[in-house]
This record gives C-alpha cells, sequence and structure tokens, in this order.
DNA sequence: CATGAATGAGACTTCATTCAT
DNA sequence: CATGAATGAAGTCTCATTCAT
C-alpha cells in the first residue's frame, strides 16, 4: 500500500526534523559548543548513533538548522503579499516577520550561533543565503527612496543596522520581562521608522 | 632594590597584557572555541605553561580581556569631557566612541564572543559591568528626552538597537571594503542620530 | 510442491553465493576493514538486515569465503586427473592452477586478507584447511624428490616461497599493465621450475 | 648547558622510538585494526594522550615505522660493502639481510601491515620507498645477466618472487618451530640461488 | 523475506590543565 | 620564570549487530 510508505517517509521526516528543532533550542539556550550530541540524543529519548542515523554530523545538524530557519522566514515573508504597499509599510512588516521568527528556538540559533564550526563550502553557502534576505531588505528600502517613503543616506547601513539590533534582542531579551515580545518588535520598528522618515 | 621589583612587575603586567592581546586577536578572528592554548603562546613564542603562570584558565583570560576592554573605552569616554553638551551630542560622541573601540581587538573579541563560556559567577558579573555602559547611555538618552534633543519612546529599546547594531559591525566589517570603519560609524550615529530626532 | 521449495531453495543458495561474492570483490580491492556491511549491501541493492539473514556475521563472510575459495581451487585441481605425469609438470600445473584463481576476486581475498579478525575457532579451521593444500603441494614436491624430477632440500620451504611469492601477486599485479596474468603466472612457474631442477 | 638540551632532545627521539617500537611489535602481533592506541600507551604505561605528543595520528605511527624499517634495511645493507663480489652473492647477501630484518618487529610490521589505512599522500611515498628497494634488487639480478653468474627470464619477475616468499615468512614461521629463523633464510636463499643458477 | 530504525560498544582525537625539573 | 612531558575528561563519529514491523 502507499500509504504505508508514504507514512513512513513523513515519520522520518518529522523525526529529522524532530532533531533540528531540539538542536535548535539547546543550540540557542546553551550555545552549540556547549551542547553535545548526547544532550540532543538524550532529549529525544534516543541514542547518540541514532542522531547520526538521520544527520551526518553535528555541524550538518547546524547547517540543516540555517535552511530551515531560511525557509521559513522566506515563506512567513510570502505570506502577506505587500508589493503593492508604500515601502516603508513593507519594511515594517518585514521588521515583524523577522522580529516573530526571532523569538522561535530558530531564529535563536541562526541569529545567535557562530558559522564558524562549519567548513569553508558550507559557510560560504550560508553567508550568502543571509546575503540574499539582506539584498531583499536592501531593495525595499531603496524603493522607499524612490517612492519618497523611506530616507536615508547608504540603504545597506540601514539594512545592517536593523539586522544587528534585531539579531541582538536574543541576547538581552527574556520572556518573563516586563515588555512582551511582540512590544520589542514593534520598539524596534518604531525606531528604524523613524530612522528612515522624511525629515519635514 | 625596590627599583628591581618595580621592573620586575611593569614585566609581568606587560607580558600579562600581551597574552590579553594576542588572544583577543585570535578570539576575535578565529573564535573562543576555534582557538587553542598553544595558539596563543605559540603566537607569544613561549610555551602553554608560560601561559598559566600568567593566567588562572582559558575563560579567565577571556574574562580579562573584557575587563580591559571596558576600562579602555571608559578611558576613551572620559577622554572627552562633554557633560555641557547637549544629551543628542552626546550620545553621537558615543557611538563615535564605542564604534571606534569595535575596530580594535578587544573591541570584535567583546562583540563577538559569547560570554557562554564563562562560568556563572564571571558571567554575572561581566554582564552586570555591561548593564552599567548601557545604563550610562540609557541616562544621556534620558537625559536627551528632558532636554528635548532626543525623542524616543522606550531608551532602553534605542540603546539596545544601538549596541545591537554596532556590535554587529565586526560581522560583516571588512577594512578591505568600500567604506572605512569611521564612514561606518559616522552612519551609524547618522541612522540613531534620526531615529531620535525631534520631529517638526 | 517440493519443485517450490526446490526453488526456493536454489535461490536462497544462489543469493547467499552473490553476498559472498560482492563482499569478496570489495575486499579484495578496499580490504576487510575498509569495507562495511552497508557497503556490500549497498552493491547487491539490498539493506544490512537481509544480509544477515543470510549470514551470521561480518567475518562470517569471510570466513564462507575462504571456504568457498578452496572448493574452488580443489575443484579446478580435480579437473585434470594428473596422477600419471611427472610430479615436475604435476607441481607447474598446481601453480598454474593456483595462479588463475589468484586472478579471481575471490583468490585475492583469501591471499590477501589477514585471518586476524576471525575467531580463534574458525582461524584454526581455515588454518588447516590452508595447511591441507600445502600438504598436498608438499606431496608433489616429496614425489618429485622420489622420481627425480625435482630437486629441493626442504619440501616445505619450497611449498611456503612458492605460495608466498604466488599470493603477493595480487600487491603488485596490474591487469593494465604490460604483462597479462597468464604470462605472470608462467614467468613464476619457470622460477620456480628451475629452482627444483635437477643439476647436472 | 649544552648537555642538558642534547639529553632532553635525546630522551624525546628515545621515547617516539619506544613508541614505534612498541606498537610495531603489536601491529606485527595482532594487526593494525586490533591493535588500539591504548593497547601501546598502556604497554609503555603511559596514557593515551601521551602518545599524540609525540605522534600525529595512528597511521602515522605506521608511516613512521615503516620509514625506520626502511632506514634500518638500508644502513644493514651499507654495512657490508660488497661492491666488487659477483652479482649472485650480492643477490645471496642481500636475501639474508632482507630475511633477518624480517624477523624483527619492524620487518614483520612491514611485510605484513597493508597500507591501505594510509592516506593516498603518505601511501604513495610508502609505495615508492619500497619500489626503490626492489629497484636496487632488481639491479643487482641484471648485473648479474650481465656477468653472467644469474640466469633468469625476468628479472623484475624473480625479485617479484623473492620478496613475496620472503615476506610471507612472518606468516608461518614460528621461532618455536622446527627451523631456526637463519636456517630458513638460508634455505629461501638456496631455492633462489638454484632458480638462477646458470643451466649446464 | 525484507526493511527502517535503533543501539552498544568502542575507537580516535583534542584540549585545557598540571607536574617535575 | 619557564619548559617538556604527561594526563583527565570529553566529544565526535563509526560500525557491526538487532528489533519490530
Amino acid at each position: 500500500m502507499w500509504h504505508d510508505a508514504e507514512q513512513q517517509r513523513s515519520q522520518h521526516v518529522r523525526k529529522h526534523r524532530a532533531i533540528l528543532t531540539s538542536a535548535a533550542r539547546l543550540f540557542a539556550e546553551r550555545g552549540f559548543h556547549e551542547t553535545t550530541i548526547d544532550d540532543i540524543a538524550s532529549e529525544l529519548q534516543v541514542t547518540k548513533p541514532t542522531i547520526y542515523y538521520y544527520v551526518r554530523s553535528k555541524d550538518d545538524i547546524l547547517f540543516q538548522i540555517a535552511h530551515v530557519a531560511i525557509e521559513e522566514i522566506n515563506s512567513a515573508l510570502a505570506a502577506h503579499d505587500d508589493r503593492n504597499l508604500p515601502a516603508d509599510r513593507r519594511l515594517e512588516r518585514f521588521i515583524q516577520v523577522y522580529g516573530e521568527f526571532l523569538l522561535t528556538d530558530y531564529g535563536v540559533c541562526m541569529a545567535t550561533v557562530s558559522d564558524r564550526v562549519l567548513s569553508t563550502g558550507k559557510r560560504k553557502e550560508l553567508r550568502s543565503i543571509k546575503k540574499d534576505l539582506e539584498r531583499q531588505v536592501c531593495t525595499i528600502v531603496d524603493d522607499g527612496r524612490r517612492d519618497g517613503s523611506i530616507q536615508v543616506q547608504d540603504s545597506r547601513m540601514l539594512v545592517f543596522a536593523q539586522f544587528g539590533a534585531l539579531n541582538a534582542i536574543p541576547q538581552w531579551f527574556s520572556p518573563s520581562g516586563a515588555l512582551s515580545g511582540t512590544a520589542v518588535i514593534s520598539s524596534m520598528a518604531a525606531i528604524f521608522r523613524r530612522a528612515g522618515e522624511p525629515s519635514g
């Protein structure tokens, strides 16, 4: 029955994903080097080699987490079609979506864990993916400069500032703090809205 | 002769500092976990135990680097007495000084290396020091809100955004790139100036 | 129907043999420790447990390969009835048959792979089988000493020398080289013929 | 005092050599894969990391053993200047020297352990060294063909046969057996002397 | 019969750290 | 003060082998 095969396949995908998710949480919480494969395994109630049945190596896990993370951002971004909005609104929406993502384990992991453990090849691939994202946002800013809704000297600098500010959130944000995650994100959005606001 | 002792003492301090400096450079370049004590030792043309003569442990090195770093920032800040300037100018000056610092190895190391390797005690101490710095900047912003030179909803958010944006610079900045370090810093300063600019 | 059972049985034997053959090829090519059960399985397009359905363990495979190998040699030797030939001719024929066998995967595997992986019991059994073969050849040499066609001080030494020289062939022989396998074997046969040639 | 440094250096060399020697013995006895670094360490009454203080990796040990082995053979060969002897005598002497070497742990190790564990680079280097040795012996045989003291169709085949026969000795020779090592070697030498003896 | 999944056991290797000199 | 040597403690990864289906 093809259903069986289908089920098995999805089982496999699900478990693979479970590994990434556990790992993302642990990497986000303790850091990459502070997390052992055994930690991941025991969280999933399996043994070490089981992890290796699904995944090639420890840094492969990180690499795949990053890939999943990017996919998630992109699909979250694609969820709203905002091509008709003015650029400043689109930028704000981006900050919202990206900020929301940074509250998840995948997000924290991606924003927090250094890519230095990766092999040169993987690192390059990852950086290029991240650059794509940056370019996307740059395009929005450039649109804004054209349609007059955003005013800034150097779009790349603004984008870098935004990513820097947002990616740092996990380093100080605590869900039990005074501000909710959404509030924090709104605050950040406001700051960067004003930074690009057409003066006078 | 007390002179001898003096000289010895200063020798000791100098060598100790050399260790921190080499380590800062390597940590900044390769990362903490990617740098071994041997790497540091061989860069200084000494052997491992020599390092341990001056330093308690590997994370002690990181800890001390952070301390030196903070000292340096503080003395750089103290160099200009700007108590009489309006807050927005003082904030800008801070960004300049801090940004300049981020171009040094100590700066990159501090902005880049996670404090997760440290023992809870040291980590807390370090965080509290960093918090002091944040508070200093918060005070400036709050002053600005009072004197009307800075307009922002939540000062802490603005400060976090600034530190985030600045601390991320070492992750993408390359001295061989189109923009000089100073240019980058000015750009950042401009962005945050505008973010706090009184509207209308 | 017994026919079905018969067919099944022969299926089973065929598959079992296919495993041994693939394994022999891989062991011969890469070596025993450099070949994993998975390698064998994937070459046969089956999965690991399937291998274990036919075979007890990895070294069991090696053990059985050796058994098959010996059978093959013996049946190849039996193919020519040469009891009436003079001993020197019989020895030469042996070298030819054994040499030919050493050009096959089973042969290379047997000549090349150490028996140290085997349990003591299996190792002893295998060595005793090999000793049988040696004894057979010794007998030929002894016959030669009696009938005057072979002259040698210590038959066992001659036999060991022969096996050593022949078994080493796979270590240097390349089918793409100047000499064909048959030529190499003839060469070896000539050398040992002369070594046993009655002088004067 | 330079003497101290000298002593220390020689200490280091001596210990390094002790590792190789222990390893050679164990590899020869049990095989490479059947010997763990811990086995080597515990035989020397040190711990595993100590081994790594002197040696880069497990297969580096094998590689270095082979190097030492070759050196030993060459120096043993150089010990007798036999350039004036007829080629057949020189060949015999070679067999004696090489055979003697095969009774040592380094010899057994080299003759017995497969080079398949080595990286391609190291393997090539080693093979080329071995080829040099073969070429040396080939030269002797060729000399013999010229001066009439050795008669053989293909010198390389004779040399391969010799090395094969000799290298196999460790597989069957037992010091507690009827024949002494020297006796075995003489026997082998005799066989190959006769194999190359000018007929008639 | 065959498979996907899981595991036990162990190997190599690294590295911060410490002694004895 | 500084060094060569040594080590404890882990960590990553591999692989033969076995269940449950």
